[in-house]
DNA sequence: ACTCGTCTTGCGTGATCCCGCATCTTTTTC
DNA sequence: GAAAAAGATGCGGGATCACGCAAGACGAGT
């Protein structure tokens, strides 16, 4: 057995190194790489099928690695190591994963004894583990709730982007005054209100404010918005 | 000389420790926190005068706690050890540092020869030192080659927390039209357009455009905007 | 003092947004 | 299989936004 560590931050990655060591003596060989670029290579060259990494790095994020990675090979196991439980992260990752693939999310704030525990539940086990906190998320997002659906999910990104409703229209195939009553569920579940109590003024821009709300309540974040970036200019050059 | 230092990953702190026993031998006594509320307190309780702080923390962010700290005691030393170089922290860092309070900007990614070099300079010489990445910001930030401005930096801040013009315009005291026109020169520093090149579709909204740019280039950030939205919630009620 | 550039403000127009009302088509439920 | 709930779409109006045009305000320079 051999095991792919993703993760920029040296201190970390030693950090992880020693866990390995520590929780798998049948790991023959550790390999490294500090950004989801090198880690997708290495995947590749290694036919690494075990593999622990990073969620956020700069140069390219855990997630975009994570899904050329199971584009090529499906079975790999992958333990994703975070900092955060952001809805944005775990929608990513839930979006991501193959089915019937193995993976976890554990926090780095987890005790070394959860980690060591994850690592060989998933590569020993080839069971799915994840931490308490993020499963909480997780239940959140699903279920609908008061938590945002997947449809209302994609307008929200929509918004953020800066596209107009007639142009989300465009792109969702429906029609205008459909993207503008899922707006309405928006605001309703973001909590998104334009009087504020008293009176005439304070008002607010419903739709820059949804994504103000949104995004400080972890449901979109900057490496979200950046993919979903890419993917816009991917539409806008098709149409 | 005693040092406090404020950062919420212990594996950071450790090293944190360890850098700070082998750069300042002179120190006779090490404090720590785990988060900026904790810091803050220990700072007046242990009156430290030499502080080393991380900027993102979950509970309570560096720049509140290093604003409540100077506030205090402005002649109190900060060095902020930090991940990033996004320009909304280096704004926010630039907007609380009192007049010739000395303090630090260096990058977690910085050897840790620079670290212990700027641990020295900044607590034994009170030198201010500040990494050079971090610099170019700063340039990029005040000079207003093409750098937003600080007017315009705070209607941007109004818009993407959600004001409606009317609303910014009251809060900053100036006419809606005013607004308007700040918001143009917006549009234009940040690239937005919205034909994007052939025809009619692929419309932007120019307002929530503009906030999605601002953010994909770290003009704001997270921890800028719930600041925001703080200041912004006392100024609602005091209204 | 005069002029020039930058900033502020008001007016007006067309596009867009927010959203209630009403119709028609799914999907769910029993 | 019918009743009920949920979603899609059109119409229309009031509010807001984007922005050109133009007139006053202020400091800087020659």
């Amino acid at each position: 057995m051999q095991i792919l560590i993703v993760e920029d931050d040296s201190l970390h990655r030693s950090y992880l190194r020693d866990a390995v060591n520590a929780a798998l003596p049948e790991c023959k060989a550790i390999f490294e790489a500090d950004n989801g670029m090198i880690g997708e290579r290495m995947a590749r060259d290694h036919k690494s099928a075990h593999i622990v990494m990073d969620l956020q790095m700069q140069t390219r994020n855990g997630i975009e690695a994570a899904r050329t990675i199971w584009k090529e090979r499906p079975d790999t196991r992958i333990l994703f190591w975070s900092n955060y439980s952001d809805e944005a992260y775990v929608r990513g990752v839930a979006r991501i994963v193959p089915d019937g693939a193995a993976f976890g999310y554990v926090l780095k704030s987890a005790s070394e004894e959860r980690l060591k525990l994850a690592l060989r539940s998933i590569f020993i086990e080839a069971q799915c583990v994840i931490d308490r906190e993020v499963r909480g998320m997780q239940q959140k997002s699903l279920g609908q709730a008061k938590g945002v659906n997947d449809i209302e999910y994609e307008i929200l990104i929509d918004v953020a982007l800066g596209l107009t409703d007639r142009a989300i229209a465009a792109r969702r195939n429906i029609s205008l005054r459909s993207v503008q009553n899922r707006l309405q569920q928006l605001y309703e579940k973001l909590g998104v209100y334009q009087t504020s109590g008293d009176g005439r003024d304070g008002r607010f821009n419903l739709r820059a404010r949804a994504v103000a709300v949104a995004f400080m309540r972890k449901l979109i974040n900057y490496n979200g918005l950046e993919r979903s970036e890419v993917e816009l200019n991917e539409w806008l050059d098709a149409d």
